[in-house]
RNA sequence: GCCCGGGUGGCGGAACUGGUAGACGCAAGGGACUUAAAAUCCCUCGGUCCUUGAGGCUGUGCGGGUUCGAUUCCCGCCCCGGGCACCA
């Protein structure tokens, strides 16, 4: 029979059947066992691409592969809708953010499911819908009761001109991306989140992440960057008050010469009041503010700093320390003050040299003698110290211990923990996002809404122009409120939350996306569902999404709204699409189709192929997700995006290999329709209880040894490149295979029994040519409520093996032998084989290495 | 600079616990079918040498080591990718 491959006819026709009899919808059923695949939430750009293509087609294949292996599968789709370049769409072209976010969502929407991903779509949210975001301003208040959202004073990135914030990306070399203003830093008051609060749970919750991958918990180690160290306190040398610094050297002490402060630190200004520095000190700290926080923090900034006239006492030498302010100190790590052993710091060595600062030796490396006179760095290994008292001749590592302890028994410090991570500023000041429920009053101060008020709804009807402040706080129906405490005038917060917030508990939502009861989240549902079993995104997101939610669910949990302490038992991190670029040297990047014959279709110039970059529009290397649905199929581009290569791995796009994976299914539709479909119909698959002989029996082990493959692959190492290979070959095995009389139901069975493996395997890869190709041999069932296929040790065992044959190591020779042939006999082949006979032939056997079902090697000297 | 990954044919990638390196696919070459082409089906395909064989040698970034045996384990180096980076 020929019926042609006719992808996006039988792509409709089961994406509609699923729609309609609801397939993947779920709910809590105790009686069963729960499986929540979740993958990363898109921003609703307009379109999807590759990306989310490849991310969905994984999920989607784990997905539907569970729900066969008879699991409740919980698999959802939403809109992270908040952010910025809806605002961008809005100045730039005059599009309300909502309605150019819910325009895109419907055209995203359309995307997904003309890809046949098996999401519920009942429980489909949108963060930016006041549905969704007015629990989280409740979970808002209640962190603000608890003191883990507070108020503090805080840097941004501000252009004068457009009167407006700037994201770090918005900030192009010191420049406003807009207009190229320079840009400086404003003090703002903004909004935390204290997460450092669970600082340490979070660090050893790390430890029990076994299903999450080694180099995202480093990254996330690293992020929070916990170190032991000393808080170290010296005395001013005029009596008055004192001086703390953080440090993890305290065993350069004695080394310690002079202080540094940095230069926000208030303390700066304090100690200059009244002296004579004082007016250079304030131009001082005035330059280092207007200066770019990117830039000052990044490569080597030329150290600077200005003496405050001030000093404080070393407090185990006594001696006077002259106190700078300086540029490359940190404000917000440790105290904001510096010890500085210009001797064992390079950047402190550097300090001293420009400021002519004093400088001690008091670690010696062991084989070499360190001279201030000569030293042209640091020395920062380790070494015995010298010049440093009752410590003289300790190793400097061991000495780490011992002046602690000394420096805590004349009350002059104790030990600490230090964190890199800090608290999350979470104010933004854009209108696009979440309001923060918050209202200020002249008389009663900073005032919660009223939980009964909620939601603080984002008004509709505002001006974007990307210039001027922030949009809410011109709104004067929504910025001008009266105060919950005492009803007289009062003005609103008109910063919004940051979009992260709304990403830290989607997936709580998901397990009720409807549930409107306060507190937004049920906890029955959420007790069935979570923890997430299995969630899948890129790598992009390894440290904030992830270490947010892991925070955000901490909090949850000890607002008794849920009762886990991790939101993602497992994670996936995939990699990136990639693809080679092309570029003109007169038009620079080139679309494939502008290029014919390597040369530019503009000019005729010789197009230069350039690097294998992540698809993007800059670089002009995307394929288009519709046009492949339109030229091949959803099928195809499905299985390409999971053969091409593992999935934790970057995905290297090519043309050909899409041409490869859509023979492939070519291949199966083929050799069903038009060799096998009118003579299998009406066969049952083979029911083992007749023996089978040659090329029959060889097939039907094929078919379970696949099935066996095929299983591993997706059960537990998510290898889906290696399962479509498997596939691959069963039904290669299947062309090659002498075709049987049309009378030969046995034959016929046993190639129906392969046909149906091959189908059943391939359904959570490509959803749809199987369904109708099952719907084809007059199944009734649909292919998405079948279990799992599985296989019989027996049958998928090899009768006979290969035993490798070795001498001195070498492969010489193979010889078959039945599977269960006995290590004496093989042994006794393997010496008497041809070859190896001849090679051992005279010469002394020094060993025998068997290794069973594998090898002989046999060892000879001369 | 520090911390993670990773280097395998012309290409994407296999080899799961130290045991046949290169599964599967792409590209290439050959054949069948066809008036022809496309499509399809079949075969060959790491390098090299000769005596062309059921052949020898060589080959998983480089140099060593452990082992009967190393893509796999250990030490040293080179290159690529990522994260963090003036964090005291």
């Amino acid at each position: 029979m020929n019926i042609k491959y006719n992808p996006w006819e039988i792509e409709e026709k089961w994406q509609k059947n699923w729609e309609a009899n609801k397939t993947f919808h779920v709910h809590e059923d105790p009686a069963r066992k729960k499986y929540y695949l979740l993958e990363m939430f898109p921003y609703p750009s307009g379109r999807i691409h590759i990306g989310h293509v490849r991310n969905y087609a994984i999920g989607d294949v784990v997905s539907r592969y569970k729900r066969m292996r008879g699991f409740n599968v919980l698999h959802p789709m939403g809109w992270d809708s908040f952010g910025m370049p809806a605002e961008n769409a809005a100045i730039e072209r005059g599009i309300h953010p909502a309605a150019w976010t819910n325009d895109n969502i419907a055209n995203m929407k359309k995307q997904l499911k003309r890809m046949g991903f098996s999401y519920d779509w009942d429980r489909e949210l949108s963060t930016c819908e006041p549905f969704y975001y007015k629990w989280e301003q409740l979970f808002f208040l209640w962190m603000y009761e608890k003191g883990l959202a507070y108020k503090k004073t805080s840097t941004v990135n501000w252009c004068p001109k457009c009167q407006t914030v700037l994201a770090n990306e918005q900030v192009e070399a010191g420049l406003c991306w807009r207009c190229s203003s320079d840009v400086i830093e404003k003090t703002l008051d903004q909004w935390f989140f204290r997460i450092t609060a669970y600082v340490e749970e979070l660090l050893e919750g790390c430890d029990r992440l076994p299903g999450w991958p080694e180099r995202v918990l480093t990254m996330q180690r690293n992020w929070i960057g916990k170190s032991h160290g000393f808080e170290m306190i010296f005395p001013m040398a005029d009596g008055k008050g004192e001086i703390k610094v953080f440090t993890t050297r305290q065993d350069t002490i004695y080394g310690a010469t002079f202080m540094l402060v940095a230069a926000e630190h208030p303390l700066v200004l304090e100690l200059a009041k009244g002296k004579e520095c004082e007016k250079e000190v304030q131009e001082f700290v005035e330059k280092i503010k207007r200066q770019d926080k990117n830039l000052r923090t990044s490569d080597y900034y030329e150290k600077e700093g200005v003496f405050l006239e001030s000093y404080c006492l070393n407090p185990v030498t006594h001696k006077k320390m002259p106190i700078y302010a300086a540029n490359f100190v940190l404000a917000d790590y440790g105290t904001g003050c510096v010890m500085a052993v210009p001797t064992h710091d390079q950047r402190d060595f550097e300090f001293a040299k420009k400021y002519n600062l004093p400088l001690i030796v008091v670690i010696q490396p062991p084989n070499r003698a360190l001279n201030v006179q000569t030293m042209t760095e640091a020395y920062v290994d380790e070494g015995i110290l010298v010049n440093s008292g009752p410590f003289n001749g300790m190793e400097n590592m061991k000495a780490l211990d011992a002046i602690a302890d000394h420096l805590i028994s004349i009350n002059r410090g104790q030990r600490t923990i230090q964190y890199r991570l800090r608290d999350w500023g979470i104010s933004r000041q854009r209108y696009w996002g979440a309001p923060i429920p918050m209202v200020y009053c002249d008389k009663c101060g900073t005032v919660p809404v009223p939980e009964k008020d909620l939601p603080v709804v984002l008004p509709m009807d505002v001006e974007l122009t990307g210039e001027g402040g922030s949009p809410l706080a011109r709104h004067k129906a929504f910025a001008e409120t009266s105060c919950p405490g005492c009803g007289g005038p009062a003005r609103r917060e008109t910063d919004t939350m940051d979009t992260f917030v709304e990403s830290s508990w989607y997936f709580d939502r998901f397990c009720c996306a409807t549930h409107d009861v306060k507190p937004g989240l049920d906890r029955k549902a959420l007790d069935y569902w979570m923890p997430v079993d299995q969630y899948i995104g890129g790598i992009e997101h390894a440290i904030l999404h992830l270490l947010y939610s892991r925070f955000y669910t901490r909090v949850l949990r000890d607002l008794g709204v849920i009762g886990v302490d991790e939101p993602f038992a497992n994670l996936l991190t995939q990699g990136m699409v990639c693809k080679e670029t092309m570029k003109c040297p007169e038009h620079g990047f080139l679309f494939p189709e502008e290029v014919s014959d390597g040369k530019c279709s503009t000019c005729g110039k010789e197009v230069i192929i350039g690097k294998t970059e992540k698809m993007s529009k800059s670089l002009r290397n995307i394929v288009d997700p519709d046009y492949l649905v339109k030229k091949y199929g959803a099928d195809t581009a499905r299985a390409f995006c999971l053969f091409a290569s593992p999935p934790e791995k970057d995905l290297e796009w090519s043309d050909q290999g899409v041409e490869g994976s859509f023979r492939f299914l070519g291949r199966i539709w083929r050799i069903i329709t038009e060799e096998y479909l009118e003579d299998i119909r009406d066969v049952a698959p083979f029911d083992g209880k007749t023996p089978l002989e040659g090329d029959l029996k060889n097939l039907r082990r094929k078919t379970h040894q696949t099935i066996r493959k095929v299983t591993g692959d997706l059960e537990d190492r998510f290898r889906f490149n290696t399962a479509i290979s498997a596939v691959m070959e069963l039904v290669n095995a299947l062309y090659l295979l002498n075709r049987p009389d049309k009378g030969d139901k046995l034959a016929l069975s046993v190639i129906r029994e392969a046909v149906e493996a091959v189908l059943l395997l391939m359904v959570p890869i490509v959803p749809h040519i199987t369904e109708e190709l099952w719907e084809m041999l007059g199944e009734k069932t649909p292919l998405a409520d079948m279990p799992w296929p599985t296989w019989d040790r027996e049958v998928a065992s090899e009768e006979e093996i290969t035993i490798v044959l070795q001498v001195n190591g070498k492969v010489r020779s193979r010889i078959t032998v039945p599977a269960d042939e006995e290590e004496d006999k093989i042994k006794a082949l393997a010496r008497a084989e041809e070859k190896i006979g001849k090679l051992i032939e005279g010469k002394q056997v020094v060993k025998e290495v068997y290794v069973p079902r594998k090898l002989v090697n046999i060892v000879v000297k001369d």
